[in-house]
DNA sequence: TTGTATCCCATATAATCCCATGCTATCCCA
DNA sequence: TGGGATAGCATGGGATTATATGGGATACAA
């Protein structure tokens, strides 16, 4: 799983090194999929991106597709992250490169926070995260309690 | 699967190249079906086109064997998609050529855009799309709570 | 012929591969 | 426990390849 937050550089050929931690744990997840390498699109929520390996966007999938063909809350949640994800390979260090309207769209410039969500991660500009870090944070300790160590069914 | 909207040129022959990604897709995809290539068909929602590999009709075929041989709904479908699709082979370079009535069908112009929806993906006049686009993806902000939910790993 | 479709080759651009380097963390042995 | 050796990681930059696209040559049908 995704775990904790790195902070690496934005070069000038727009590449950034994925954290170790983060292509070990995709690497043993896309074990089925050929593909080396991450998916990313833009956050729904804000001016950042969301990320994670091919093996999350076929739990999407596999979720979606319980849907009819021609659902049309089906089809939103696939243009929403589907159509507008990109899937970066790694290069022989451990790097992707980030396409320039993904820069454009979470305000990158010239270094990039990833952020270990457990199934997924976020990609950030260091300054815009610290803001959203500090109010959510907050957040977390007022919802602590719900909080738990196994999902146990239906109590929510 | 099918990720990413790509745009691309859609010359004097008739000619469009399918989006690199999609190719391997395809090619991973269809390793039993002798057929390199990809199958659409004009949508039932709107003017665009729809397509997959071999694949996807396969399993489009199955979800319609669950009904009668001689069921209407199931005819009806079966003329809607199968025989409505063309089977388009890939040249030398990734493009197929798009026939003359699909053209028309999705007013189709110099350029092409193909629209990766997982199993599936659309090709739209980009002008066409860009309506579509803002619109269901509205729609997408307000049910993004479901994307939470999927996100979260609850929904299997 | 004329039109239509397919195949093959050429090319500019963009992507990615490959190697080199400094730094950090880890390992190993005295 | 100390400290040198080693391996892994993030990063820079040049070389190479893939991709999208144009245009000609070929094959076949009407």
């Amino acid at each position: 799983m995704f775990l904790s937050t790195v902070t690496n550089i934005l070069d000038a050929k727009g590449r950034v090194s994925v954290p170790a931690d983060f292509r070990s744990t995709i690497t043993n997840d896309n074990m089925r999929s050929p593909f080396d390498g991450i998916v990313i699109w833009p956050s729904l929520d804000g001016n950042y991106l969301e990320g994670g390996g091919v093996s999350l966007m076929e739990d999407f999938q596999a979720s979606l597709d319980r849907k009819e063909h021609y659902d049309t809350e089906r089809s939103a949640l696939q243009y929403a992250i589907f159509a507008s994800s990109r899937q970066l390979a790694f290069d022989g260090g451990g790097r992707v490169s980030l396409p320039k309207d993904m820069h454009e769209f979470a305000r990158l410039n010239g270094r990039v926070t990833f952020v270990g969500l457990g199934r997924s991660f976020e990609i950030w500009n260091p300054e815009l995260l610290k803001e959203r870090r500090d109010s959510i944070l907050e957040l977390a300790r007022e919802s602590r309690h719900i909080l738990k160590t196994i999902n146990s069914g239906d109590v929510r």
